[in-house]
DNA sequence: CAGCTATTGATATATTTTTCACAATAATTC
DNA sequence: GAATTATTGTGAAAAATATATCAATAGCTG
């Protein structure tokens, strides 16, 4: 099947939008809707929706619980995913103390450092040592991973990540790491997306508009 | 000229790969070497540099400090940028306290938030009053600002940047923010980037391996 | 310093992604 | 219930992006 990694972003989007177009009363919505509501045109959500077989009714648009439901059921969303934690430092606490994931379906179950201050092994959310991940994610079959820890040990920590089964990271760590061709691997990079903004803010200043909005 | 978002972001990781390989004690590099470090290929490095101007020696490749030097240069980072935070939460706090920004040229000047218990006007960067955002973004003249408030606020806040003259938003909450045409915008969001990965991670686990290696 | 070799830079080709266009058709109107 | 209308679903066209190719050439070798 031809899809891509930005089809896959834009459904999570759908799904954000149908949300909040739910809460304004929407029962069904037409492809219009949701590309003014995820910034995107109606021809893109079609296209998207009949790339996974989703389909709604000529004239009549798509049932927004239908749909979300449609989606999840994509995305996988319909059981709740455990995510891990190493490194809690400004990052890592930022994302153990955010509640706004669990409505979504991920659960942050743990943390990891090496900093012995940090430990907390008795929270509802332990932060535990580093040494212990591996029997952690092994025991509890975790997936997923956040990697948070200082750019000088972010690669020697994916090495850990994948070695104990982690198949799908999620860097903050200011490096492009390289993965195993089994493990997904999202950096997210917030010093290169400032000076992306400061570039076209700088060309937007000197010449033509730049019209630029955009996303990962 | 022909050149887009992407290529500008990829300028932004060559930046950080060129710090990385003189760290190693690289005096010159090939588009080769810069295509590893950042996980592109060398046609993709070359094609980047040809589009600004960007030129080696056939044979002799690029040096290192030079290139640094023009990639800055196009990118605007031979000066500081300053940059506002509004909403000091979770996300607003790590990303205060965060020191690798000020390397790459970006300060941190000052957060706002409309909890007074917040409010912190004595320190080096500041925590004050929304009320005076728009005042004190026009005497010192930001054009880059960071949305950390919660979703609900999201817009309404956007708004009050916009109308006080700011030119670029790194938006966290999990809304696409739509701005004026003279106002770029990135979101980032995390809990869809999660979701990507719980995706991929599933697809790979049910059929053949999905080889996903992405960013941004 | 002539010949050889590796690398750039530019052009051509391929691939991916988005948009367009419109027939099929479900809802609405008269 | 026939005519009208709005919207989907999809194949085709276009645009954007990435890769491959290769002549030109700077540096190296002997
Ligand atoms: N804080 C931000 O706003 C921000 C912004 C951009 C990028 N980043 C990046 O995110 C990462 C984390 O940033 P931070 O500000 O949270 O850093 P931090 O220094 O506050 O926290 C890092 C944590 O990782 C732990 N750690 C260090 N080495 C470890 C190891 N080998 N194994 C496990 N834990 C280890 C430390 O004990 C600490 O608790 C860094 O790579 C940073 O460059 C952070
Ligand atoms: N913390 C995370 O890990 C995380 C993860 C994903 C997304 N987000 C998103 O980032 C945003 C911030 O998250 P957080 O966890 O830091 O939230 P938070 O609740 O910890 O902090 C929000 C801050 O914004 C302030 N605020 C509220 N309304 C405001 C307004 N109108 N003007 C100015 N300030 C206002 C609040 O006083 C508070 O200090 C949210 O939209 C959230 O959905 C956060």
């Amino acid at each position: 099947m031809v899809m891509n990694r930005k089809c896959i972003l834009r459904l999570s989007r759908y799904k954000n939008a149908l949300k909040r177009l739910k809460a304004l009363g929407f029962v069904k919505v037409f492809s219009g809707n949701l590309a003014d509501a995820a910034g995107v045109t109606s021809s893109q959500v079609r296209k998207d929706f009949s790339l996974f077989g989703i389909t709604g009714n000529r004239r009549g648009g798509y049932k927004v619980d239908e749909l979300v439901l449609r989606i999840r059921e994509i995305l996988g969303k319909n059981e709740i995913h455990k995510v891990v934690i190493i490194g809690i430092g400004n990052i890592g606490n930022a994302l153990l103390r955010y509640k706004g994931f669990e409505t979504g379906g991920i659960r942050i179950v743990a943390g990891f450092d090496i900093d012995p201050s940090r430990y907390q092994p008795e929270r509802p959310v332990p932060i535990l040592p580093l040494d212990e991940f591996r029997s952690y994610v092994e025991s509890n079959e975790i997936k997923i991973g956040i990697l948070a820890v200082p750019d000088v040990a972010a690669h020697h920590v994916s090495e850990i990540m994948i070695a104990a089964g982690i198949k799908g990271i999620l860097n903050f760590a200011p490096i492009q790491l390289r993965g195993a061709d089994d493990v997904v691997i999202s950096n997210i990079n917030l010093e290169v997306e400032l000076e992306n903004l400061i570039y076209f803010v700088n060309v937007a200043d000197k010449s033509v508009p730049a019209l630029v909005t955009e996303d990962d």
